[in-house]
DNA sequence: GCCGTTTTCGGCCCGACTGTTTTCAGTCG
């Protein structure tokens, strides 16, 4: 994502908190959350649209933030910001961070205390003086304190794999209560977002207060942060850190209108709500009502038809044009995991994975595959065990030979050339020749002119895909310095094909740019980059990125058989001579 | 501050839990 829209987003943030600081609430300072959001998630650079006056063009932002931005982007500087900030002690905002501490309570502090930071905040909590403020009380102070805690051992946002894990194992722990009829996860864990804040569990039973306590009881829970009749909070410690896990129980027949409120997302739902109101209808977790008369709820589906709607898809709910499609009627037939019938990127044992050839075929065929491509390093890859051509050459052979065995599935040689910083590829043409899929990446010189580096491989005629394009990790590495806009529209040209790698910290292409990718009329290949057998499962999350991308089975070439595979291949090679 | 297939003005999603209250404010999602 563009650096600069971060910048701006932070800084709206930033105004909408000193605004609050200051005692103002409500919609402007909704807007000015609004706009953030919309700006963390825009993949075009700000100072483009600016410059192509079309910054009101995106929903939320209007002329008097077009103004505020173009201020920033020309002066450096911007007066709202300024102003909204005055006389506000810089360490406040760092006490709205912690968890249970509001603007209304960092108002208080400072003025009643002279609270003007972390330090100060612990000062107050300690000497008792916080506890007897108006409207404060020991339970608060405790919470605080916890809140504090809680903060400072709070690690970043999951990745979706623990996240996943963790939301399995709870309901599983769940599951074992026998009062528990349904339960499913909600948030933007069941939208398949690439990283998660807290988890969101729905159930559903005859005795709330039993599902609750079952809840609570978990074996790793750390904190119990709130338990009532209908919902509960806890922190459960993880290798990772601590993480929050929020319970909603609910009524059976109101348990669509619920998982569709608690998977949101915030703006879709937002959105959805305004469109109700339009209609004379009011949807809340409790169900679709007109007045007090009640018309459903029990399932999602039923949600979405009150509106006129078709059901959209959980990974779909991001106010990102879902609703105008829905609207009219076009929304897209999302890829599933089923549809996958290969994994095009895959290492063994023969560079740095850990598993054999057969035993990654054998866990392919379980899977349901029908064919894969072992992709090992190139030889100047030396620090992940890259073949020298020679190494490579005799892995064909073998793999030829292993072919000659099987029966129903096929193993295609590939391998993951590396992109030199020359922009050269790390094999000679002839041995490029002898594979079936040539896949090209970047391992090194991660700033040297990467976008034409890129951009020469898409050219080079043997070269049919491109993995993790943009070569970020996330929460790690920012990727390469890249403009990924300019290779999607090469890729388009060359009729090359872009990698949604699976591995969970890459997910890259990510949703947003492989939407982009899918918009230019450039096909995808989700594949995991396993490197040992229990990887393939990641493939999950691939999927689910490109179900957020709005890909379908023919976006997608690993939901191609085996002849129509190979054809598409023989066809990439041949047209980009 | 944003936004419009009834609107350029008057709306803006809605409810649970906690703690400190004796009817509600603050925070969160």
């Amino acid at each position: 994502m563009p650096v600069i829209n971060q910048e701006l987003a932070r800084i709206f943030d930033r105004i909408a908190d000193a605004l609050e600081l200051k005692g103002e609430t409500g919609f402007r300072v909704f807007a000015y959350r609004k706009a953030a959001r919309v700006l963390a998630d825009l993949t075009e650079d700000v100072g483009e649209l600016d410059k192509a006056n079309r910054l009101e063009t995106i929903p939320g932002i209007g002329a008097g933030i077009a103004k505020k931005i173009h201020e920033y982007l020309t002066t450096g500087r911007m007066k709202k910001l300024e102003e909204a900030v005055s006389g506000l002690e810089p360490g406040l905002f760092t006490l709205l961070e912690i968890p249970g501490v509001g603007p209304k309570t960092v108002k208080l502090v400072f003025e009643k205390l002279g609270v003007k930071d972390l330090d100060g905040l612990k000062k107050v909590l300690g000497d008792g003086s916080l506890a007897k403020l108006p409207g404060m009380g020991d339970k608060k102070a405790e919470n605080i304190l916890k809140g504090i805690e809680a903060a400072e051992h709070s690690g970043e946002r999951m990745y979706l794999n623990e996240a996943d894990e963790l939301a399995q194992s709870i309901i599983e722990h769940l599951r074992k209560g026998p009062q528990v009829k349904k339960v499913a996860v909600a948030g933007s864990l069941r939208r398949g977002k690439e990283t998660i804040g807290d988890i969101d569990i729905l159930a559903t039973g005859d005795n709330p207060q039993e599902i609750i306590h079952q809840f609570i009881t978990y074996s790793f829970v750390r904190q119990v942060v709130s338990a009532g009749d209908t919902k509960a909070s806890i922190l459960v410690g993880t290798g990772t850190g601590v993480r929050q896990v929020d319970l909603r129980v609910v009524a059976s027949d109101a348990f669509g209108a619920a998982l569709q409120y608690f998977t949101g997302s915030k703006d879709h739902n937002i959105a959805l709500r305004s469109m109700a109101q339009k209609l004379g209808l009011k949807i809340s977790e409790y169900g679709v009502f007109k007045g007090k008369r009640r018309l459903g709820g029990k399932t999602e589906t039923e949600v979405y038809r009150s509106l006129g709607l078709p059901y959209i898809e959980p990974e779909l709910r991001e106010d990102r044009g879902e609703i105008e499609a829905a609207k009219r009627g076009s929304l897209p037939k999302l890829i599933r995991l089923e549809d996958i019938k290969s994994d095009l990127h895959i290492h063994t044992d023969a560079s740095d994975g850990s598993s054999s050839l057969e035993e990654v075929v054998g866990a392919c065929r379980q899977r349901g595959y029908s064919h894969i491509a072992i992709a090992e390093h190139s030889v100047s890859a030396g620090y992940a065990g890259g073949l020298r051509e020679d190494e490579l050459l005799k892995r064909c052979d073998e793999i030829d030979r292993f072919n000659s065995k099987l029966k129903g599935f096929r193993v295609l040689k590939s391998a993951e050339v590396d992109i030199m910083t020359n922009g050269k590829l790390d094999y000679s043409e002839s041995t490029l020749a002898r594979l079936d899929l040539v896949i090209t990446s970047i391992h090194q010189g991660f700033t040297k002119d990467a976008t034409s580096r890129i951009c020469s491989a898409i050219a080079h005629p043997l070269v049919h895909l491109i993995a993790h394009p943009s070569g970020r990790l996330i929460g790690k590495r920012r990727g390469y310095e890249i403009d990924l806009e300019k290779v999607i529209e090469h890729a388009a040209r060359f009729h090359k094909v872009l990698e949604i790698n699976s591995y969970y910290a890459r997910l890259d292409l990510n949703d947003i740019w492989a939407r982009k990718a899918k918009e230019a009329g450039v096909l995808l290949a989700i594949n995991t980059d396993a490197h040992a057998v229990v990887d393939l499962n990641w493939m999950r999350y691939g999927v689910i990125t490109g179900r957020r991308a709005w890909l379908g089975k023919k976006d997608v070439i690993n939901c191609l058989p085996l002849d129509n595979l190979m054809k598409l291949l023989y066809q990439i090679t041949r047209r980009s001579v």
